[in-house]
DNA sequence: GCATTGCTGATATAATGTTGCATTGACGTG
DNA sequence: CACGTCAATGCAACATTATATCAGCAATGC
């Protein structure tokens, strides 16, 4: 068994209001965001903070559309999609919001990672939230395996199903945030 | 480094024609797909079996679209998207087909697993194969991951990009199976 | 000024997936 | 055979997610 061999680099995560101070929390992530985008020259503009506000605001995934309903309510008139995709990828490539695959959503990221192969995210199936943890046994056994078939690894998803603690504590504890589906 | 406790304990894919007798290797899943309905009390029906030997025909992960476009020109009318998908749901938890999360696509699983948790999609971006692999320690190291954070694991994905070793000795060797886009 | 570049707006369209309901077909039972 | 039942299918419409294209705008460098 290797399970001795897991090592928990970093984990931010559940959306128990009680929890964690959620104002603080998204402060050191705005206070990232713009750290990030300057250190790649890029921008953070108005748009791209609004959409990670939207982002962050939940510790769920969010689909895209769902942000683009929320920008919309606030500022009024309609957005086109496009804007908010554009926005998205802005913030993927500045590391601040990542893809969950499996569900065509998006969600913060709450701690930077070294490398974009050694995360995993554990999403709760009660209340939708998304934990990230960085497992760095995770990236080599990944390598491991794709060293036996000869294949050149460039970069990785894993993504985790079941029940977070918090709603293992309190099942009834649903998120009201998140996805409208 | 946990590179040495991995174990792979079954390997299919590759979509070098040259490198395996499709006709033998689709053969055998078929086989498998009559027992497999049979033993789950499903029935292998005639939409199924030709949605799982489209599947099937190419190492590639296929869109749903893409099935239901080949198999429409194959019978001549045209059949509606939710057929494909029911189909599709069928072969999936009859454990012949995955879907590749990562790229809202299907792929033939040539192997039994005995556990949803512990196999890993390798994506070849070149020729845009996919080779399943099965890794015990991958289990392991996810479950140990979940763990340490109370998180009830229930199924797991996990997903890998790169370059397969047939396209690393002839990166010309692109296929012409697989998604039109 | 003026060109370049990156960002945004706007319109349209593509790709992927689902809902609801009617119909068919297989199968057991009387 | 007639009937009830239930899984599977057909069909139409709809919902969700994502991209293409072109034009305008604003900051930056020359």
């Amino acid at each position: 068994m290797a399970a001795e061999a897991v090592d928990i680099l970093a984990t931010v995560g559940g959306n128990d209001p009680a929890a964690h101070d959620h104002g603080v929390c998204v402060e050191t992530l705005l206070n990232r965001a713009r750290r990030s985008f300057d250190e790649k020259g890029m921008k953070l503009t108005s748009l791209r903070l609004r959409v990670l506000e939207e982002i962050a605001a939940s510790h769920d995934a969010m689909g895209a559309y769902d942000v683009l309903e929320r920008l919309s309510q606030k500022s009024g008139g309609r957005m086109a999609p496009i804007s908010v995709y554009r926005a998205i990828d802005a913030l993927q490539q500045a590391g601040l919001v990542h893809r969950l695959e499996s569900r065509n959503a998006y969600f913060a990221c709450h701690a930077p990672h070294t490398s974009r192969q050694r995360h995993m995210a554990l999403v709760c199936e009660t209340c939708t939230g998304v934990t990230e943890v960085a497992v760095s046994s995770l990236h080599a056994t990944i390598e491991a395996a794709c060293r036996t078939q000869g294949f050149e690894l460039r970069s990785a998803v894993a993504e985790a199903f079941g029940v977070c603690a918090t709603c293992q504590a309190s099942p009834t504890h649903a998120s009201t945030e998140g996805r409208s589906s």
